[in-house]
DNA sequence: GTACCTGCAAATGATTTGCGTCTGG
DNA sequence: CCAGACGCAAATCATTTGCAGGTAC
């Protein structure tokens, strides 16, 4: 019953850690350092955070871990379904190990992400067949809008022409 | 009257048109034939094309356009508010000129992308205020799932390992 | 022991930048 | 005319790939 959390957002961080060696072992995927390094740094963020941070992240401890080792093992967590991209319009990729159905709230301007439940859309139902036999899934939810940093600065506006 | 629409989705490409160059005569953006051949490009093509698609098409017509310049297009238009960048997991930039608030069908498998409009969207009020003094302005939502062709073929297995 | 992974180096793909020339208003 | 755009080449950033040696099971 020990159960650890992140403190940041409650994450249950000891079950996915479980998880990620549960589905290591069905899939017959080997249990590796590295991978287990890459999969606790992203289960302890919720910050989602792109390769790139992880691997720096991981580099103070461990500094030959290649960033293409932490390519490789992200791209084998996300087939496996243990973490997922967040989709975002701009940017490097990023990250997230929460798999619980979630919305964000994104910053337009700076880029700032947060997750966020709304029981809302846990309530709606999906349409189940769209136009032109589309077969619906699940929503992907982003709140665009303003951080509070962001918003307590003066409006900027935004330059064009004069390369 | 003489409205030009676009036949495969219905678009007011003249309505588009009108607003580019008004956009263009009331920022004091210079209203150049590069311009002009980008934003109809974007204002036709209903198919959320990326940056690359769109330099491709154009240079079947105008061979010596280049790529950067397209590039540094786009961008105008973006900041214009013009055109905007489509929220997606991977892959390279995707543009959208319809301006109108819609929500977008996605196949997870393949990539497909299409507009779809909702009622309820249009209704479901935005939280005027969340967590953290985040000001939320709109939603963006994606409807993931999987294109005919991708659910009429066998669900493949992703494979991990063996690289 | 051996198939699966990692580490390193190099390739590819997407996007941006610097700078000299040209042109729309 | 001349600041703002374009065209070209080269740089930068993000991500992927090939291959040889290492290690989990």
């Amino acid at each position: 019953m020990s159960q650890v959390f992140n403190l940041r957002s409650l994450r249950p961080v000891n079950d996915w850690l479980a998880r990620f060696e549960d589905t290591c072992r069905s899939r017959k995927i080997r249990l590796t350092a590295q991978r287990r390094a890459v999969f606790e740094a992203l289960a302890a963020d919720p910050g989602h955070p792109t390769v790139e941070e992880i691997y720096l992240r991981l580099k103070k401890n461990w500094p030959s871990l290649p960033l293409p080792t932490v390519y490789r093992i992200v791209e084998d967590l996300i087939n496996l379904g243990l973490i997922r991209r967040v989709a975002s319009e701009n940017g490097p990729l990023r990250l997230d190990a929460n798999m619980e159905p979630h919305q964000h709230l994104v910053c337009r301007v700076c880029g700032w992400m947060k997750d966020w439940r709304d029981p809302l859309w846990a309530q709606t139902p999906l349409p189940s067949l769209l136009s032109g036999g589309f077969m619906a899934e699940e929503y992907d939810v982003r709140v665009s809008g303003l951080c509070r940093s962001c918003a307590d600065r003066k409006p900027k506006v935004k330059k064009i022409g004069s390369y």
